[in-house]
DNA sequence: GATGAATGAGATTTCATTCAT
DNA sequence: TATGAATGAAATCTCATTCAT
C-alpha cells in the first residue's frame, strides 16, 4: 500500500559510491547491529568505529556498504517508517469505526515497537532535530500524516460520541501518541509481554482510565 | 526534606579552578542559556562553542565559570531535581490519600516542566546514559525514589480500591509516568495552557481514559 | 578600481567560524606560508599537516584560523586576481595604443609572478579542475575578463595593422598567454633577472621572434 | 634510437603477479582510459575507483593488469617518452641546419600532443615532483636530453647568425619549451587546426613574432 | 579476468580544553 | 572576566591495495 514518499529508497544519482548493488542481506544485517548501537548509546555519542566493532569489522569497512554514518541512519529511519505506514495504511483503509481503528492503530504501534525496537528508540531521541535537514524530509511528512490519522480519528470518535468531548483535542492526541512510543524506551521483546498484550493493557488505561470506575 | 546526593561531588579539592566563587546570577544566568541549547540540540550534539555564543562570549571564556561541559550538564539536572524533590517531599509529607497523592504529584510535575522545562527535556534525552556514570549516581538514586513513591502511591490506591487491580501495576506505573514526563519534549510555557490546566485535563485521562462512559 | 565579482572575501554568512575576526596577520602570514607548500607540492598532495608543520604548529590549530584546507585555498587565489586585476585595470583605463597595452599587460604580469610566484602556479595547475566548483566561480569570471582584454587588445592592434594579420587570432591570444603565465613555474624572485627585465625580453621575443631579420 | 632508460626499471623479478603476460591490447586500452582520467583531474586526485568506473569494471579489478596506480602513471610516462625520442632522434640525426631543426623538433611535438595529448597533460602537471622519486629517474634522463638538444639548436643557430644573439638562451629556450607544451593543455585532437597547422603558427610566431614587421 | 568484501594507513575535520594576556 | 590562539585527542571518511572466490 502506499508508503510516504514514494522513493523507493535509493535516490543516490549523485557521484558516489553505487550503494545499491552490495549484498542486501550483508546489508540490512549491519543496519540492524547499527540501529542496536544508535537506540543503546544514541547517534551522536555512537561512533562509526563502535559500530564496526559490534560487526566484527574496521570502521573503515563499513564505508564499502554506506556513504556516511548519516546515511545509516536515515535507511534505518526510512525503512522502519515504510514498513509502519504499510501497518497504519492496512487499519487506516478496513474503514472500522473510531474506536476500532485506535485499538488497531494502537496494537500495530506495539508490534512495530515489537518488530523495531531499535529504530523506535532513534526516532524518538533523534527525529526532533533530524527534521531541520533537507535529507529527512520524509520524517516531517510521515509525522503529518500520522497527526492526521490519529486526529481524525479522535475526532471522528467525538463526532460519533464514543470518546469524550470535554478534551482539548490535541492535548488528548498527544496523550494517546506519546503513551504509546515511549513504551519504545523499555518495552524489551521477549521480555514478559507480547506486543497484543501491551497494547490491549494500554488500550483499557487510555480508554477506561486507571480509577474504579463508581 | 533530604534530596538526593546532597552536593556531596563537588569534586572540589583538585588543583584547578575555585569554580564557586564567580558571581552566582552570571552562573545561573549562564546555565540558563546552556540549558536552552543542551534541549534544543541535544548534549552531545551541543559544542560549548554553540553555548557561548548564544551567551555571547568565546568558547573558552565560559571556563571560567565552569570547569567542563560536563560539569555545566551536571549543575543542571541536580539543579532541577533538587527543586523537583523539594515539591515532591512536600506532596509526600502531607500524607494524602492515593487519589489525591497521585493527582497532586500530577500536578506538582506538570509545574516542574513548566518552570525546568529545558532540564525535564534533558533529563528526558540523556538521563539513560549518564546513570552509568560515578559522577551521576544522584541520577539513580533519584530514580528509585521517584520509583517508590509513584508505585507505593499506585498500590495503596489498588490496596484501597480506588485504582483497578486487574492492571499490570508495573505497566501502569510506566504509563502514568511516562505520560507525564514527554510532555516536556512539546510543552512551550507562556502558550494556550497553564500547568494546572494541562495536569488537570490529563489527569482526566489518566484516570477516567478518553472514552465515554457507557 | 574595479575588481572582478566586488564580493569583499569572506561571503559565509552561515553557521561556521566567525573568520573574519582572527588578526588578519597572521592569516596573512599563514596563507604565505600555505601557498607555498600548495605551489611546490601541489594542493591535492599537500597535507594539512605539511601545512601546520611548515607553520610550527598543529594540523587541527589551522582551524582555527581557516574554514577547511580548501578554503586557503580560494582565499589564496581571491587575494591573487584581486590584485592581479587591480594591476589590469590601471593598465585598461589608461586607454593606451595596442602595442603599449600589450607590453604594460605583460610587464604588469611578470610583476604579479614575481609578487605572487606561489598563487600563480598554484593557479596555473589547478584552476583547470577548480572552476567547475561552484565556490570558485570568480575563476571563470575572471578568465572570461582576462580573455577579453587580451583578445580585444589583439584585435585592436591587427586593426590598427601594428600586428599580423595573418595569424588565427585566438592562437596567438593562447601563445601570449600561456608564454607569459608558464614563467610562474621556473622563475625565482631573486633571481638573475627582475620581472621587468624577464617582460622586456619576453616581449622582444612574442613582437619580433628569435629568428633575425633580413 | 636509444631513448632514457630502456624498460630496465621493471622491478619483474620480485614476488608479486607476473604483470606483464595479460593481453597486451587490453593493457593498452586500460592505460589509455587511465591517462585521460587522471590528464582529467590530475594523478593524485585520480582514483583507482575512477579509472575503474571509466573502464567498467570495479577497483580491485585493475590490480589484476597493474601492481599499482603509480605503475600506471609510471608506464603511460615511459611509453610517451619512447614515442617521443623516436621521433626527436630521427630529426636530430638528419643533420638539418638550425632553423629546419627547430622546425623539425616543433612540428615533431605538435605531432605528439596530437597522439598522446593525456600523456603530454599529465607530464606537464606531474613531472615536477616525479622526477625527485627514484622510480622516475628516466624522466629527469629524458629532461636533460631534452634540455641539450634544444639548447644545442639554438646556440648554433645563433653562432651561425639566424638567430638572434641579444637573447639570454636559456631565457629563449624556456619561451619556446613552453609556448609548444602548454598548448597540450587546451589543444583537442579533432579540433580545427591538425598538429603542422598549428606548428606552422607557432613556428611563425616563435621565429619572426607578432607585430608587422617595418 | 573480474567481483565483492575487507584492510589499514592516513587525511581532514571537530571540539573540549588550556593558558598567557 | 573575557579574548585569542593554540593543543591534542578523537572522529569521520578516503583510498590504494589485497585476496578468496
Amino acid at each position: 500500500m502506499p508508503n510516504p514518499k514514494q522513493q523507493t529508497s535509493k535516490s543516490q544519482t549523485s557521484k558516489k559510491k553505487a550503494q545499491v548493488s552490495p549484498s542486501p542481506e550483508r546489508r540490512r544485517e549491519l543496519l540492524g547491529i547499527a540501529a542496536d548501537v544508535f537506540a543503546e548509546q544514541g547517534y551522536n555519542a555512537t561512533t562509526v568505529r563502535k559500530i564496526a566493532d559490534a560487526a566484527g569489522m574496521l570502521a573503515g569497512s563499513l564505508y564499502y556498504h554506506f556513504d556516511s554514518k548519516e546515511s545509516m541512519l536515515e535507511e534505518i529511519l526510512r525503512t522502519f517508517l515504510t514498513e509502519l505506514w504499510d501497518g497504519y495504511d492496512n487499519v487506516l483503509k478496513a474503514q472500522l469505526d473510531p474506536r476500532e481503528t485506535l485499538e488497531a492503530l494502537v496494537t500495530e504501534s506495539f508490534r512495530e515497537i515489537d518488530r523495531h525496537r531499535a529504530a523506535v528508540a532513534i526516532y524518538q531521541k533523534e527525529s526532533k532535530h533530524l527534521v531541520a535537514q533537507q535529507r529527512f524530509q520524509y520524517l516531517s511528512d510521515s509525522q503529518q500524516r500520522f497527526e492526521k490519522a490519529w486526529l481524525t480519528t479522535l475526532e471522528r470518535g467525538v463526532a460519533e460520541g464514543v470518546f469524550r468531548g470535554d478534551l482539548d483535542i490535541r492535548l488528548a492526541y498527544r496523550f494517546v501518541r506519546d503513551t504509546v512510543w515511549v513504551a519504545a524506551s523499555w518495552y524489551r521483546p521477549g521480555g514478559g509481554h507480547s506486543p497484543e498484550e501491551i497494547a490491549r493493557q494500554y488500550l483499557s488505561m487510555v480508554l477506561d482510565g486507571i480509577s474504579v470506575r463508581t
